[in-house]
DNA sequence: TGCACGATGAAC
DNA sequence: TTCATCGTGCAC
């Protein structure tokens, strides 16, 4: 497998959001190498984006968001779930794209459908914040094998306040994959 | 310093 | 449809 490299996320975040499904998402924790396919995430578009954390502007949460691209956006949410994304494009930007849905690899052995349960079951918390994915214990690689599947475009989960934002179609995932969270 | 509210998931 | 549960952001 091939570790995705710092170019690969300093792009489109739209573009990077499809290109990340069918890639590997790997962690190494007290010896144990955990690894997830990407089979459904979201993007989210900057402080323009209503429905984006980075919308609130640059605060100590957030930060991360506006920080270079490669890196792990990790946080909180409803006090009991942790939801992980990645940065994209140019520091500055505040894009990010959401995984919610992983394809469990190995060492995998809860389920996966949903930003909570799949940051539970790759045991990522908030010690990963802002953690660099060009490290060796936590990164995304490319498969060995190129598979070609078709992908959905759908509304993002969970953000009907953003207004004419909730109905952008910002999240995508693999056709036919019964690991995606949501239809 | 206080408080309302989630980029959720599971139960009822 | 409701609830568990708490960090964050913003109003006092």
């Amino acid at each position: 497998m091939q570790k995705l490299s710092r170019k690969f996320y300093d792009r489109d975040t739209i573009t990077v959001a499809k290109e990340l499904l069918g890639k590997y998402l790997v962690h190494h924790t007290h010896g144990i190498e955990r690894i997830g396919k990407i089979v459904e995430v979201e993007a989210y578009l900057g402080p323009h984006d209503n429905a984006a954390h980075s919308a609130k502007g640059l605060t100590d949460r957030t930060k991360v968001m506006f920080g270079p691209p490669g890196h792990a956006y990790v946080y909180l949410i409803y006090g009991m779930y942790y939801c992980m994304n990645v940065v994209t494009e140019r520091e500055g930007h505040a894009s990010a794209v959401l995984l919610r849905a992983v394809e469990p690899i190995k060492n995998i052995d809860q389920r996966t459908q949903g930003p909570g349960l799949l940051c539970k079951a790759l045991a990522i918390n908030k010690q990963l914040n802002a953690h660099d994915l060009m490290s060796d214990n936590f990164y995304i690689a490319a498969a060995d094998d190129s598979a070609r599947f078709s992908i959905v475009k759908k509304p993002r989960i969970g953000v009907d306040y953003a207004g004419h934002w909730a109905k952008r179609l910002l999240r995508f995932y693999i056709k036919g994959n019964c690991f995606v969270s949501k239809l």
